[in-house]
Parts: structure tokens; sequence; C-alpha cells
DNA sequence: CCGGCTGCTTGCCAAATGGCAAGAAATGAA
DNA sequence: TTCATTTCTTGCCATTTGGCAAGCAGCCGG
């Protein structure tokens, strides 16, 4: 595992040259996380800005009852990192774990902010990545308002088949925001047709 | 009305001095739109980074079976822009429509790049602009998954009120995601206690 | 002042989802 | 392997939300 994967992954957004997505995949660190553990737990200060090369990841928060509520899945090729926490220093609401041993890069804030001041590129870079988890967060607004459990399901199933195959189904569930009672009996229904 | 208004709203971030707000302001220009006219239309591209001042607005899209969809309400201080549409230069799916009479100021793709480039204080102000609505959106997600109707109006009639004064009630249904018929009678049985 | 909208409510019933508890199956640790 | 824990499923019934159609009220343009 080298840091030229992470240069392409910059490059590959044609945002940046192959020269300057070396320089800024200079910067990272190699990071790994076992199964379970967590990149971030909720009340700490998200200070890592990390790139999952290998494996998968889940985001989680707790709802006023202090049920877990899966709030997003990650998995390779995707920026990891809680943007209000990591951006505005507060504490985050929320927990990274790795649903899968994971492998990765990383840098802190401190150099973000750095890279960023030196490489107006990667700056675009950056607004591009908060860009993409807004609005694909706005889709999934839209999708949970307007379709059935069901519907959101299947999509879930048809969009990122490989989820099912490292979260357990009550944490696919709280992410659909339904229960896992309910989810058995989609599964059930959807298997008949 | 008068720029020193949009001027303080940059300064009142903390991010930016009182003499670079009024440069910043000074870029702007002026726009009215009245009540029920468009700011964008699905399709186009969203180029102006609006500051509303006065008036309220809302955002709304299509489902995949053509009815109109609610996204989001804006009340004055709030910038108003299609984020996804603004940065990537694509076409909008969503609508932004004045509730009622608006004023406001605004500033092109193109301007808001030079400010950007030329005064680091304003990226910053661009990037919690960025932060903020997306922060907002996660805790709406989280809302919207975890708790019932009468819950989620609960908390929109606390949370801006001001919103009822100014959007017919199949609209703030529609934002909630359940139908004007379960929002009558949600509003009845909360009418009772 | 009239007539036609749109917005809001209500009754009746259907569909979707949840709560609880029990049991079966899979998983993980010792 | 064996035991304990977690995950998943299922039955029974309650609650939430939706669909449709009717009716009423308020608003706006002529």
């Amino acid at each position: 595992m080298s840091k030229e994967t992470l240069a392409k992954f910059f490059h590959n957004t044609n945002l940046v040259s192959m020269t300057v997505a070396r320089e800024i995949a200079g910067q990272f660190s190699y990071k790994a996380v076992s199964k379970h553990d967590f990149l971030l737990t909720e009340g700490k200060i998200s200070d890592e800005y990390y790139f999952l090369e290998k494996g998968y990841m889940r985001a989680f928060a707790h709802d006023t009852e202090g049920n877990e509520v899966t709030t997003a899945f990650c998995s390779p090729g995707q920026v990891v990192f809680e943007v209000a926490s990591f951006f505005n220093r507060t504490r985050s609401m929320e927990n990274l774990q790795a649903l899968t041993d994971c492998e990765g890069w990383f840098i802190t804030y401190k150099q973000l902010n750095e890279l960023f001041h030196a490489l107006p590129e990667f700056r675009e870079f950056g607004r591009s990545i908060l860009v993409k988890g807004f609005s694909d967060l706005k889709t999934r607004m839209l999708i949970t308002i307007t379709e059935t459990a069901e519907e959101r399901y299947a999509q879930l199933l048809k969009t990122s088949p490989e989820t099912f195959q490292h979260a357990p189904l009550k944490t696919i569930a709280s992410y659909l925001g339904i229960t896992d009672t309910s989810l058995s009996r989609i599964r059930k229904e959807l298997a008949k047709k």
C-alpha cells in the first residue's frame, strides 16, 4: 500500500495535476483502524481528514431516547471526517466506527489549512468534497421523506450492495429510519417477488 | 435599505473585520423578488449567491411521481442559493421561490470566486456557510428518521414559527414528509392538548 | 357582487410501521 | 468444542399515516 493510490485519487478529481497530487499526498500519514474500533468518538473534536483506502466504516449518533442511529456508510475511496466538528473545532455529536478492518491516510486540521493556503487546487478539491457530501445528503433527505421504507431499502440494496456484506441489518434499519423488525418483514416481502 | 446591513452581516460572523466586510458588501447588487416569483428555476444553473435581507423564501423539488416537495425554508439573514448547481455549474434540480415579497443582495459565481481568491477571510466565511448548511441538514435528517410526524411538526413550530405566517400548510406538510391531510389531523390533536 | 380557485378540514377505511416477546440461528470468546 | 451473546425472524396486536371524496371557507379577478 503506497501513497501513489492516494495521489491518483486527488488527480482523478480533475482538479489537481499529478505533480501537485503527489505533493499533497506526501503530507498524509498512514493509519489503520481495526474492525469495531473508532476513528472518532462523540465528544471529541474531529481532527483527522481521513482518506479511506480499504475497508468500510459507518457514522452513528444517538437520538433523543439514546438509541444508536447510523447516519452514514463509508466505502473505500471516500474522505471520512465529521464536517461540523472538524471545521468549527467543536465536539462531535457523531461517532466514526470501522465496520471492517480499515486502512487509509490522514492529515490534521492544521495541515489541511496549510495545504489549502498554499495550493488553490487543493482548496477546490476540499470544496468539492463538501459540496458532494451536501448534495448526497439532500438527495437522501428527499428520498427519505417521499418514499416508503420498502422503496428506500430496495434503492440502498441496488446502489450500495457492498454495505450489506459489512453491516448488520439492525444498523441498516436505523439508517433507513425503521426498526429491525420492520426491515426483516420488508426483506421477506421482497424475497417473495 | 443600504449595504451597511449586509456589511454588518459579514462582520457579525467574527470572520471578517468591518473594513473588509464593507469591501465585500460593495461588490453585491440589489435584487428584489416579488411574492411567488422565482430566484431560481429547475434546469437553470444557480448563479446568484443571494443574501436575503427581507422576506421569506422556500426551496422545492419534485419527487419521482412529480409532486412538489419543499426542501427548505429561508428566512432573513440567510444566504440563498443551490449549492451543488452553483459550485459545480450544473443544472439545478431545485426551485427557489419567494413566499413573500423579498429584498436582498447578490453576487455571481464569477464575482464570488474573485472575492474568495482575493480575501482569505471571505473564503472562511464561504466555508462556514457551507458547513452550517450541511450540519443543519444532518440534524434535520436525524430528526426525520427518528421522530414521529407530530414531534417533527411541534419542533418546527417551536424553532421557526415565522415560517407558519408565510407558507401554506400543504407546503409545510411536504417539508415534514407527510400529506396535508395528516398535518391537518396532527394540528387538531395538538390543539386539544 | 359573482364565480371559480386554492387551502383546509373531516369521515371512512386501508396500508405501513411499530412494540413486545419468544425462539431460532449465527457469531465470538474461552 | 461449549457457552454466552448478538442477530434475525415471526406472531399478535396497536399506532401512525395515507387515500379519497366531500364540504366549507377565504381570496382574487372580473
